[in-house]
DNA sequence: AACGGCATTGGACTTCGGTACAGTGGGCAA
DNA sequence: TTGCCCACTGTACCGAAGTCCAATGCCGTT
């Protein structure tokens, strides 16, 4: 059973069974263990803070891709579910046929915002984040400007899965000094091992 | 210096210089350090890997976002551009301030694949995938096939930078379990330590 | 000249991760 | 019943990772 269907109430729609007839029902309180696509319908509500509850639900399916599904669909609130870390966002009440090519696509690695929301989309990010503090370049970027290049040099392979023996040998230099740079960039960063070094550095994590 | 664009012999454009006069130029085959976005254009031949050349440069860049530009934009080239881990595609003439805007939206985080190119995408993208092999579920989650219903669950905690001893208290189990879990892991995944493990479970990295 | 930041290294130490060799118990299929 | 897989645990060992207390040399600023 690949696919979960959750909404507030468990309640599920024709059209989602239709389209995947092997699916699973649930709630948006537990995403469920099973399923390899997670859709998530947004409570009927009038505000619902899509990124936080993109975002709780994206943790708890942990790398399986997230879709979530609105019924008047809005292209801020796509924004914030993709921001959350949802694969896709699209209209709850899609036909069946449009569902299985979302499905197609986001299992794939794609990532679907809908039709035409994606142009005005956009613009609407150009546009929000040309008034937006000019933090225009290097956020995402935030780890590489606290540490130094050699640091920066270190980084990178440890990101990628060296280990410190490794990182010496291509940096030329011996394993106490990368153990060195490692420390201060665990400090620097306010990680505590190498792993949460390599979440922060892959952009998976955040700084501090 | 922010930015820095590549070609296949080192020259650059007069409208690349507007866009931004504190960049710097390079070839394609050394990725600056120094710079925090990547701009590399394709190199004129009829036929390039695409694909390949974009990650290749995404590699060296390590982290920083990739745009590459095209002199003739094509749709199939654009989709090769991202799957190989470019944030954006986009002509190579355009205009100093669709430059600013590029660089706006990837400096944020975001994506350009160019304005009337998106919508083309979609569509390009859904039927390609509709004819390719039926691998429609699953590909990105091959690791999770692999294991185990409680190895998934030790997965998920160790990608996430938890500790064994973290893991085994959230799973209610002891750490050496723990240690029994994360090395069927390893073995099935053929990893080596728990940071190549965490780059398998959170798609940086494929299996075996 | 004095100072601070950076890169580099050494030695010694503690902790953590990973493995080898065991063992128990439950479920499921031949 | 006899395997086989899975979950779970124990003891013990080794190497990698990370920390602490140093030291040297380079470079740029004050």
């Amino acid at each position: 059973m690949p696919h979960a269907f959750l909404s507030h109430d468990g309640r599920i729609r024709e059209s989602w069974q239709r389209a995947f007839p092997d699916m699973v029902a649930g709630v948006l309180a537990r995403v469920p263990s099973s399923a390899t696509l997670i859709w998530a319908l947004r409570p009927a509500g009038p505000r619902v803070n899509m990124a936080a509850l993109a975002a709780s639900l994206c943790r708890q399916a942990a790398g399986r891709p997230l879709v979530m599904l609105a019924d008047e669909p809005d292209e801020e609130e796509a924004l914030a579910a993709l921001a959350g870390g949802a694969s896709g966002y699209c209209n709850g009440h899609a036909a069946p046929s449009v569902l299985r090519q979302v499905a197609l696509v986001i299992g794939n690695g794609g990532i679907w915002i809908g039709q035409g929301l994606m142009q005005r989309l956009l613009a609407a990010t150009a546009r929000g984040l040309a008034t937006a503090p000019a933090s225009a370049d290097g956020r995402l970027l935030a780890w590489r400007q606290r540490l130094t290049a050699r640091e920066q040099e270190a980084a990178v392979l440890l990101a990628q899965g060296a280990s410190n023996k490794e990182i010496a040998r291509r940096m030329e230099i011996t394993e106490r000094t990368v153990k060195a740079h490692v420390g201060a960039m665990l400090e620097k960063l306010g990680a505590r091992d190498r792993l949460q070094l390599s979440l922060i550095i892959n952009g998976l994590e955040k700084p501090l």
